[in-house]
RNA sequence: GCCGGGGUGGCGAAAUGGCAGACGCAGCGGGCUUAAAACUCGCAUCCCGCAAGGGAGUGAGAGUUCAAAUCUCUCCCCCGGCACCA
C-alpha cells in the first residue's frame, strides 16, 4: 500500500492540502467529492467525482458514441433498452434497467461492431396530465423538466448513448409521424372507427389506458373499473393474429413468446347453429354457438347467451321479460372484476325460448347467463354440463339435465360427480357411438359443414387494438368529421395536427380537447364547410411501436425514417427491457412492423431480433418506488461513484432474475474497484521472486519462462475467456467475479514478484480493457495513466489462446464408492492407467478399500477417479 | 385453477451429471494504530473430535446412475403472468 504514497512523494509534487494522508478514511466520504480544484491526476486516490465528470465531458466532445450508418469492415449492432417514461421519480431501478444494457453495448463495440446505442423519452401519457391537474403545471412543463432530469441521470451513469439521435415523443417533430402512420393505416383499412367499450373509472370520471388498469382497478384511486360505450378508433391487429403467433425467427425468452401466444389465444373449433325460428319469425333464425368440443354436441341440454347478445331481446317471451330485464340490468351494473371472477356462483335466467340442436333435433331451453362473455366467440355457448366444468356448475344450480356423451374409461353408466373433460368414447351420440371422441370430433365437424349447420371456425382472444384515449397529453388523431362528407382524414400536407397549447383539465369525463373551440372547429378539407375535429388522442403505445425506427433517422424532416437507414440498423439486434411489456408494447410493435412492411416502409417482419428481459430490482422484499420505498441513486453516486454503482448492480446476481439491493453490499465492489485502481498504478513489481515466496506458483521454470510468467499468462488468458464469454451472454455477475479473482491473483503475484515486465503489462492492459464496459470511467482514466491513446472504449477486446488457458497440472479427485477420499496432482492429460495407478497408490484410498474387492474403476479425464468396491 | 421462473451457508450468489458453497457481504481472530476507522493477513455449511479424521448436507420424499444441487416422478413453499376464452 505504501507504493502510492512513495510515488506521490517521489513525483516531487507538493503534498495536497488535505490533512489526512492518502488511503486514510474511506475515500469518498470526506471533504473531497466534487472539489473541482483538485488535480485530476492525483495518483493515490480513486476520486470518482473528478474522473467521471472529466470523461463524460471528453466522450461528448469527441463524439465517440455517435454512430455512422456504415463503417468499413464492421457489422452494425443496434443495441436498445426500452426508453423510459420520464416520470418525476428517478430511482435506482432505472439504473438497474439501463446500466447493464450500456455495459453490453460497450462490450459489443469493443467486440468489433459498429454500435448504435440511442436513447429517448416516452413523453406522452397520463401521469403528466394528472400532475397538471394536481399542481397546476402544464403537462409539457412537467414532462420536459423530468426529461432534463433523466438526461442528467443518464449522463451520470456514463452510458454510451448517441445523444444526437435522441427522440422525445411529445414533440410535434415526433408525433406528426404517428399521425402520418395513422393516415396510412386508414388508407390501408388497418384503422377503423366503431363503438366499443373502454375502461372507465367512475371515481376519476375519466377513461383509463389499459396499462392503468391493474386487477380490474384504477391504479390511482383503486376504484373498480367499468365499461363505457364510446365510438373509438381501432387498429386491425387481428389481421396479423396468425403471423404474430409465428415467432421462430426471433430470439426471445420462451416465457415472453408464451405470454404472447396465450394473449393471442388462437383456438380452433366449430360454429354450430341452433335453430330458433319458432320464436323469431324473421331472419336470423338461429343462435350461433362456438365450441372447441363438437364431440360433445349430443350432450347439449341448454344454450346460454351473454346478457349483451343481440338476440336476447327477440327471444325473451312475455312471461320472462321482467326477470330477464332485471337480470341484464344487474349484470350491467356489475364491475368487470365481479363479472369475470371465477369464484362467483354462475347465475342465469330463462328466456322462455327453445333452440333446436341440429345434430339430434332436440329442443333445449335458451337462457341468459353472465358467465358467457359477449366479446368471445359468438357470445353464445352450447351448454354441455357433462363435459364442461362451468356448464356442470350451472346445470347443477338450475336442475338442468346432465347427459354423458363422451364416456370416461371404464364408465359404469352412472352419474358424474364432476364434468369429464378428457377424451373418451362416444356414447349417446347416435351414429357416432363407439368412436374415440377424437375421431368423433372430426366426423361431427365434417357433418356440420356438409349439412350446412355451421362451419369450422378459428377464434382468437386477441382483439383489435383500441387506440382512442379521452385525454389531452397525447397525439391528436388526425381526422375531421363533416356532416356531408363523413369521416375525413386530415391531408398529409396539413400535418402535424398540433396539440393546442392551452387546455382545460377539469375532470368532466370529456376529452379535454372538446373544450377548445379553436381546435375543434375546422373547415372540412373536402368540401370546405364547417366541420369538427376528432378530440380523442392516441394511446401512447403508438409512440413506442415504431420509435426504434425513428432512431435510425432522428432528424429526417421529410419522412418518418428512410428505407436505407432503417435497413442499415433495423431490426434491433439486441433489445432489452422489463417483462411488464411482454404483451402490450412488444405485441403492438410487432404488429406495427408487419403493417409497415406491407405498406412498403421496411423490408423485414420483426422489430426486435433478440430480446433480453431484465428482472426487477427490489429492496427489503418490496418494489422500489418513489412513494413507498425510495432509493435515490444520487447520494450513492456521490459516495461511491457511478462506476461502483454500475458494478454493484451488475454484481448482485443474474440480470434476468432481478436483484435485492442492500446498502452494505456495495462496499465490496467499491473496495475492489479501489484495489484495481491501486494495482494498475502500482507499477511493475520486482522481477526477482521476493522472500514472501510464490507458494502458489506451479511447475517452476521451464524453457526460460519463469513459473510466475506462465502462471500470470494463464490467469490473463483464462480471465479473458471467462469475461468475454460471460459478457456476451449478459452474465455480468460472473464476469465481475472472474475479474475479482484475476485481481486477487495479480495482487499475490505482485507481492511474490518474479514476473517479467511484458507479461505484467499484458495482464494490466487486459484488466483495464475487460473492465472498460463495466466501469467505463475508471477504465478510461487507467488507460490514459498507462499512457495509451484515447479511448479505451475504441479498443478491441483482448483475445485468448486456448492452449494458454489450460493448466499444466490438474488436481484429480479420488472417490471410493462415490465418496470423496483423496486427491492427487498430476500432469494435465494424464492417461487413464496412470491416473488410476496414482489413485490406487494413495494411502487414504487404500485404507478405504481394505478387505474389499474392486469391481469397477471410472476415470473422468483431468477430473476424477472413482473406485467402486464391494 | 392453468402457464412460466425459482427454493443452495447468517445474507447476495457460483457450480446444469464428476471436489457443493467460487466471488462478494456480514461475522470472528491476528497485524498496523495511543485508539478507532480504513487497510491488510487468516478462519469460516453444520455435527462429533485436542487433532488426524469421520458423519450429515443444495425445500420434502422416492427413483435412475459408479457418481445427482443438476436427470425422472410425487408433494410443499415463494415470485411473476393469465384467469368463466366455451
Amino acid at each position: 500500500m505504501t507504493s502510492q504514497a512513495s510515488d506521490q512523494e517521489s513525483s516531487g509534487k507538493p503534498p495536497t492540502a488535505r490533512s489526512t494522508p492518502a488511503r486514510e478514511g474511506f475515500p469518498f466520504t470526506d471533504d473531497g467529492a466534487g472539489n473541482g480544484s483538485r488535480p485530476s491526476d492525483d495518483r493515490g486516490r480513486h476520486i470518482p467525482a473528478d474522473i467521471e465528470l472529466k470523461w463524460q465531458r471528453r466522450w461528448e466532445e469527441s463524439g465517440i458514441y455517435r454512430a455512422k450508418d456504415h463503417v468499413e469492415g464492421k457489422k452494425n449492432w443496434f443495441a436498445l433498452t426500452m426508453f423510459p417514461y420520464p416520470s418525476g421519480d428517478v430511482h435506482i431501478g432505472h439504473w438497474y434497467a439501463y446500466a447493464p444494457g450500456d455495459a453490453h453495448a460497450r462490450f459489443m463495440r469493443m467486440a468489433g461492431y459498429n454500435v448504435m446505442h440511442p436513447q429517448g423519452f416516452d413523453a406522452f401519457g397520463l401521469p403528466a396530465e394528472n400532475a397538471a391537474i394536481q399542481r397546476g403545471t402544464h403537462p409539457r412543463q412537467w414532462t420536459l423538466a423530468n426529461v432534463e432530469n433523466m438526461r442528467r441521470q443518464f449522463r451520470l451513469m456514463g452510458n454510451s448513448y448517441d445523444w444526437d439521435r435522441e427522440i422525445v415523443t411529445c414533440t410535434p417533430e415526433y408525433y406528426r409521424w404517428n399521425q402520418y402512420f395513422f393516415l396510412k393505416f386508414m388508407e390501408a383499412g388497418l384503422a377503423y372507427r366503431k363503438a366499443g367499450p373502454a375502461n372507465w373509472c367512475p371515481s376519476c370520471n375519466t377513461t383509463l389506458a389499459n396499462e392503468q388498469v391493474k386487477d380490474g382497478k384504477c391504479e390511482r384511486c383503486e376504484t373498480a373499473v367499468t365499461k363505457r360505450d364510446l365510438p373509438q378508433w381501432f387498429f386491425r391487429i387481428t389481421k396479423y393474429a396468425d403471423e404474430l403467433l409465428q415467432m421462430d425467427e426471433i430470439e426471445w425468452p420462451e416465457k415472453i413468446k408464451l405470454m404472447q401466444r396465450n394473449w393471442i389465444g388462437k383456438s380452433e373449433g366449430v360454429t354450430v347453429h341452433f335453430d330458433v325460428s319458432a320464436f323469431i319469425p324473421f331472419a336470423p333464425s338461429y343462435v350461433a354457438t362456438f365450441t372447441t368440443r363438437i364431440d360433445t354436441v349430443f350432450g347439449v341440454t341448454f344454450v346460454v347467451l351473454a346478457p349483451e347478445h343481440p338476440l336476447v331481446e327477440k327471444l325473451t317471451q312475455p312471461a320472462q321479460r321482467k326477470a330477464v330485464h332485471e337480470y341484464i340490468e344487474n349484470a350491467r351494473r356489475q364491475s368487470e372484476i365481479e363479472r369475470t371472477s371465477t369464484e362467483r356462483e354462475k347465475t342465469g335466467v330463462a328466456t322462455g325460448a327453445y333452440a333446436v340442436n341440429p345434430l339430434n333435433g332436440e329442443r333445449v331451453p335458451v337462457l341468459v347467463g353472465d358467465y358467457v362473455l359477449a366479446t368471445y366467440g359468438t357470445g353464445a355457448v352450447m351448454g354441455v354440463p357433462a363435459h364442461d366444468e362451468r356448464d356442470f356448475a350451472f346445470a347443477k344450480k338450475y336442475g338442468l339435465p346432465i347427459r354423458v356423451v363422451v364416456a370416461p374409461p371404464g364408465w359404469s353408466g352412472g352419474e358424474l360427480d364432476a364434468a369429464y373433460v378428457e377424451p373418451g368414447t362416444q356414447v349417446n351420440s347416435g351414429e357416432f357411438n363407439g368412436l374415440p371422441s377424437k375421431d368423433g370430433m372430426q366426423r361431427m365437424a365434417e357433418k356440420v359443414e356438409r349439412e350446412g349447420w355451421g362451419s369450422r371456425t378459428t377464434t382468437y382472444h386477441l382483439r383489435d387494438w383500441l387506440i382512442s384515449r379521452q385525454r389531452y397529453w397525447g397525439t391528436p388523431i388526425p381526422v375531421i368529421y363533416c356532416d356531408p362528407c363523413g369521416t375525413v382524414p386530415v391531408p398529409v400536407v396539413d400535418l402535424p395536427v398540433l396539440l393546442p397549447e392551452k387546455a382545460e383539465f377539469r375532470p368532466t369525463g370529456q376529452s379535454p380537447l372538446t373544450l377548445d373551440p379553436t381546435f375543434v372547429n375546422v373547415k372540412c378539407p373536402k368540401c370546405g364547410r364547417a366541420a369538427k375535429r376528432e378530440t380523442d388522442t392516441m394511446d401512447t403505445f403508438m409512440d413506442s411501436s415504431w420509435y426504434h425506427l425513428r432512431f435510425t433517422s432522428a432528424h429526417d424532416r421529410e419522412r418518418p425514417f428512410s428505407l436505407d437507414s432503417a435497413g442499415a440498423w433495423a431490426p434491433v439486434h439486441q433489445y432489452m427491457g422489463g417483462a411488464e411489456h411482454a404483451v402490450m408494447h412488444l405485441l403492438y410493435s410487432r404488429f406495427f412492423s408487419k403493417a409497415l412492411r406491407d405498406l412498403g416502409y421496411v423490408k423485414f417482419d420483426e422489430p426486435y431480433k433478440r430480446l433480453f428481459n431484465q428482472g426487477l430490482l427490489i429492496k427489503d422484499h418490496k418494489k422500489i418506488s418513489k412513494r413507498s420505498n425510495p432509493l435515490n441513486p444520487e447520494p450513492v453516486v456521490e459516495q461511491y461513484g457511478a462506476d461502483t454503482l454500475r458494478l454493484y448492480l451488475m454484481f448482485l446476481g443474474p440480470w434476468d432474475q432481478g436483484g435485492d439491493w442492500s446498502d452494505a453490499g456495495i462496499r465490496g465492489v467499491s473496495r475492489w474497484l479501489i484495489r484495481v485502481w491501486d494495482l494498475v498504478q502500482s507499477g511493475y513489481p520486482s522481477p526477482q521472486p521476493t522472500p514472501k515466496g510464490p507458494a502458489s506458483m506451479e511447475g517452476g521454470d521451464k524453457g526460460g519462462v519463469s513459473g510466475a510468467d506462465r502462471d500470470t499468462t494463464r490467469a490473463s488468458h483464462m480471465t479473458t475467456k471467462r469475461v468475454v464469454t460471460d459478457m456476451r451472454e449478459f452474465r455480468f455477475n460472473t464476469a465481475i467475479s472472474a475479474l475479482m479473482e484475476f485481481t486477487n491473483k495479480l495482487s499475490e503475484t505482485q507481492a511474490a514478484g518474479g514476473v517479467s515486465k511484458p507479461v505484467w503489462d499484458d495482464a494490466m492492459d487486459r484488466l483495464v480493457l475487460l473492465l472498460a464496459p463495466l466501469a467505463p470511467h475508471t477504465a478510461e482514466e487507467l488507460w490514459e495513466r498507462r499512457s495509451h491513446a484515447y479511448s479505451v472504449h475504441q479498443q478491441a477486446l483482448p483475445v485468448w489462446d486456448e492452449s494458454l488457458v489450460a493448466a499444466d497440472t490438474v488436481t484429480i479427485v479420488i472417490q471410493v464408492n462415490g465418496k470423496l477420499r483423496s486427491q492427487v496432482v498430476l500432469p494435465a492429460g494424464v492417461s487413464e492407467a496412470e491416473a488410476i495407478a496414482s489413485a490406487l497408490a494413495d494411502a487414504v484410498v487404500q485404507r478405504h478399500m481394505e478387505g474389499r474387492e474392486i469391481v469397477r474403476k471410472i476415470y473422468v479425464p483431468n477430473r476424477l477417479v472413482n473406485v467402486v468396491v464391494k
